[in-house]
DNA sequence: GTTTGGATAAGTGGATACAAAAATCCAGCG
DNA sequence: CGCTGGATTTTTGTATCCACTTATCCAAAC
């Protein structure tokens, strides 16, 4: 089979994609917290550079939305405010539909093995803890995604669930274990299977949508 | 009423900000060909500032999809392949679609009104040239998406919208005057009106995808 | 006539320096 | 006791400089 891991283990060929790296990864486990002031001089010391690289990470961190950045005020980490987190999940369910719905045609028995493979994964993980499940969970549907073959698509689905990840996390960890979890990703590759790219298009756009409200008492408080 | 320009004006209040208008400026109108390399040292020159603001400016328009940016050797102009115009499309017609979906319940008889005086000014518009055209068209989509009040689906289209925008630009010269366009707007109001936001979302769908091959022979040669 | 190699030029990434802006602190005032 | 305003400190934004990478050009070899 072919499951490429999941993690975004990138080789830092400059100090920039180093800085980025670091902060994406800080970032993503939620070493900061929402609101936290990203001081460039700090970081750069604590991986031995410049400050310059820095401040260009965090354009890029910007773009994904994990930070903001106004104009002589520096770089604060962007939490995801109540309507913020619905917003992302309204936005994921119909990019994710659409995923489906594009993979579908493509999706041969290898597929699924795969797929069954990596829900047992998932689930295994689980019981390991928050860290883990996010990280087998993100892998399930990045490998189904991934095979739609739409670079610009996959990247910002990607992107979406990085800028959820830290909420995931808390959320995985408040709950303990998700019982449902594996009976929704089992009716996923149900309907998959089905063959009918409609339904199965409905039931990604429910399953994303399903996972909302749970989260929704993590949500940072909203701003100004 | 309260239409409100959609030119994207800003005052740069760092030099960043400065060279980011003024580079996306120029890439919207098709000012740079696709795969020309921009060089720092030229623009900073050209609007009186150093290399650093630019880079940083370079950063941010890589984010938008519009320049690509490799370690060690530049940055180029960013043209879309068929494959990646299909792409943008396909991603439009599901986030705009979502945008109707949500706009639907908040429109008011004003709004009709507005929109009606939208669709009139991009039809008056259509008969001066691509230019004014694309940016009506394009305040038409964003007025009602702007009804919707989801900020980051509001900014995800609109990233898109100027990604396509030099397509749009080069077909509506190309073909003079899309008499379609007018039917196909107006559609879309009709849509709104009937109240049924499934089918307000299924005709936007439509729309958006009915462009996408009028475009097809202006797509970029793909690289590599 | 095309290919190869290497000198030279051009360009990029990063560090440092400096000016301008914002945040902080503190004293005096109400 | 809180507020105001100004000096001080911190941090940001930009310019400049240097090291290193990549591109260009030209001559010699096949």
């Amino acid at each position: 089979m072919a499951i490429s891991s999941a993690s975004t283990t990138h080789v830092a060929s400059t100090a920039e994609e180093e800085a980025y790296a670091y902060l994406q990864q800080a970032l993503r486990f939620g070493r900061y917290k929402p609101g936290d002031r990203l001081i460039p001089e700090e970081i750069a010391t604590e991986i031995g550079m410049s400050r310059m690289p820095v401040r260009e990470a965090f354009r890029r961190l910007a773009a994904d939305g994990l930070v903001t950045l106004r104009p002589n005020r520096g770089c604060v980490v962007a939490g995801l405010t109540l309507d913020e987190l619905n917003e992302t999940f309204e936005i994921r369910s119909v990019l994710e539909g659409l995923a489906v719905r594009i993979v579908m045609p493509r999706l041969t028995l290898e597929s699924f093995e795969d797929l069954d493979r990596l829900l047992l994964r998932m689930e295994r993980a689980g019981e390991a803890g928050s860290s883990d499940w996010v990280l087998r969970h993100q892998e399930f549907h990045a490998y189904l995604y991934g095979m739609s073959g739409r670079p610009k698509l996959i990247r910002q689905i990607a992107a979406l669930h990085v800028a959820i990840e830290p909420y995931m996390r808390i959320w995985f960890d408040y709950i303990d274990k998700p019982l449902s979890a594996r009976e929704e990703h089992q009716n996923l590759i149900d309907a998959l299977k089905s063959g009918d790219s409609a339904k199965a298009e409905r039931v990604m756009q429910e399953h994303v949508l399903f996972t909302a409200p749970l989260l929704a008492d993590f949500a940072s408080p909203s701003r100004r």
